[in-house]
DNA sequence: TTGTACGCGTTATCAC
DNA sequence: GTGATAACGCGTACAA
């Protein structure tokens, strides 16, 4: 087994100083051609490399990234790291994944665990808890100590950093828009409680939607549960109490399983029940029949995440100002709703 | 904006030495009660916290795990990162995870990346090209620097290491035998060209079940597509070109596919066509019908890896025995099948 | 042209 | 009980 080599192995060996070695191989001037091309073939055939380590300690930079999401199985999350990763890959940085789970405590300590030299900046979306909770102590003490962190997605205004998000509300909007179009007029919406941003934005579009088609909001339509998490049971003693000729889902799960009660009630998608989801992911695309989303473009939030995080680790200067860079969502129709 | 404190701040802020302040923390015995009081007291206060990065350059021990896949958007390598995190962060390991996106180049380089210094050990699934050109030098060279690598589902016999899989010939095995029982004859396969281990052993699996059935095999049911990306003309052509009262796939997005081409040509499921495909996710859950699947554990997996890649990287000897687990994969039966 | 010395932050050993 | 020193691996300002 050979371990790796280390510059002092090369001095030893040639016997010339560590110093020597190092700058031979970078090509600097001061070296002799006769010592570089010595150093510089040893180094080769000994497939000598920089620890990064050691040049992390001695440039504070770990070229490492940390991502905090809750959940890696949910497709949105998983098309942002990919983004993120394209990003931060062309630009020579590592991406560690923690995962919170939904849960504070998870988020606090993985975010301890990194901001303590581990890594040079953090992407994240918060925990569904840590809305809940309203406690932004963790990413206060993260960026006062000069941490970079960019929030995509689940945000707060209680912090000062740069974020990315889609128009949720646009969103739900558009989709709501859409399902009135078919003259859709009993509407029903799956969500979750307001602590989560999405959702309540979301929720927002569907009641603009509404309002501005002088089509009555009926609270008893909407279907708020604690979280993301799936409920069957739920969703299905929810539709045995209402009458609806469409559904609107925050997430393609929801609305998946939403296709599959009213088909089993006998309904006919999208004839008697037009569904819409959030997320354009395989769920969506595979179903059948296959579901109208409104795409929240994961990947290029990744993208312009890492983008707007390394531009600031990169910078020397430290400016405070920060952006919130808001996409826009589309609609991608397909056979749950007619046409 | 008050950066990190260090040993040294401290030392100098108290005027005592830097060792000092170091075994005051650890509370050493050497030291006096009262200046580790003092110490103690304004460590928490100025809430030190050792700085990672120097204690790996100290230590050799980076407390990082390097988990370098092929894919992330597949459910069932998510699985497997979320199995390795869970696992990991109990026993304070940090995750980085890189995508080679099926290419050989970026496998290599990710890895080299991480080589050097960034992580204890790694954790992967081979890119199909990496199969497909059957190149594993990248891997011999970090298993002869004395990294520890655990592969886990696509892997290969030319690198000595710990393994984990599933038993994919006894999952096409036990997937082909349920529909054989359902009294199905001509059952096709979607699978990939050979070189990926994992579709080998499942078509083996498929071959050994026609056979033991005394069912002669067809070639012309075998649609052999050349990556796990979906294409989903060849595959209607295919179903165009044969008679077949059953499919067997090899992921689930194309067991999907299948039956809702089987519904656009009118057929009944499970009676007039049965399928089966491969992963345990959303996708088949939620899918119209729902699907039958054989279930890879993949979390399990992940814990397992975790588990085996951390052991070897803290034990001291140098022990070179290796072992390969073998999770046994079950089927999840739903309505794509009788029963 | 080459080498010495120092610093990054921490810990361990040894001397006082 | 406390502190100086060396070491982990690297880079660089400065000295020779």
């Amino acid at each position: 087994m050979k371990s790796k080599i280390t510059l002092k192995d090369i001095a030893r060996e040639l016997e010339v100083s560590i110093s020597t070695v190092s700058k031979a191989l970078k090509n600097s001037e001061e070296i002799s051609r006769d010592t570089k091309e010595k150093v510089q073939a040893f180094a080769r055939l000994y497939n000598y490399k920089p620890n990064n380590i050691a040049i992390s300690l001695k440039n504070k930079r770990t070229k490492n990234i940390g991502v905090v999401i809750p959940d890696i199985v949910h497709h949105f999350f998983t098309t942002v790291i990919r983004g993120i990763e394209k990003y931060a890959n062309a630009k020579g940085y590592n991406v560690i994944v923690c995962l919170s789970e939904e849960s504070f405590d998870k988020e606090v300590i993985n975010m301890e665990m990194l901001a303590n030299g581990s890594i040079d900046g953090f992407i994240m979306s918060l925990s569904s808890e840590t809305q809940a909770k309203n406690d932004y102590n963790h990413l206060k003490e993260v960026t006062e100590q000069g941490i970079p962190v960019v929030l995509f997605d689940r945000i707060t205004n209680e912090i000062d950093c740069d974020k990315v998000i889609i128009d949720d509300r646009m969103g739900g909007y558009l989709a709501t828009k859409k399902l009135i179009e078919q003259g859709k007029q009993k509407i029903a919406l799956i969500t979750t409680d307001d602590y989560l941003s999405v959702s309540k934005a979301r929720g927002d579009g569907y009641r603009k939607a509404l309002l501005d088609s002088n089509i009555e909001l009926d609270e008893s339509r909407i279907l708020k549960l604690p979280t993301m998490e799936m409920d069957e049971e739920r969703i299905r003693n929810f539709f045995d109490s209402i009458e609806f000729d469409a559904v609107l889902c925050v997430n393609e799960i929801f609305a998946v399983f939403s296709m599959r009660v009213a088909l089993e009630k006998g309904l006919k998608i999208p004839k008697d029940v037009a569904v819409i989801g959030f997320t354009n992911g395989l769920l969506s695309k595979y179903a059948n029949p296959s579901l109208t989303v409104v795409a929240q473009h994961g990947e290029k939030m990744g993208e312009i995440s890492a983008q707007m995080l390394i531009e600031k680790v990169e910078s020397e200067k430290e400016e405070e100002t920060f952006q919130t860079k808001i996409l826009e969502p589309t609609l991608v129709v397909r056979d749950s709703t007619i046409n």
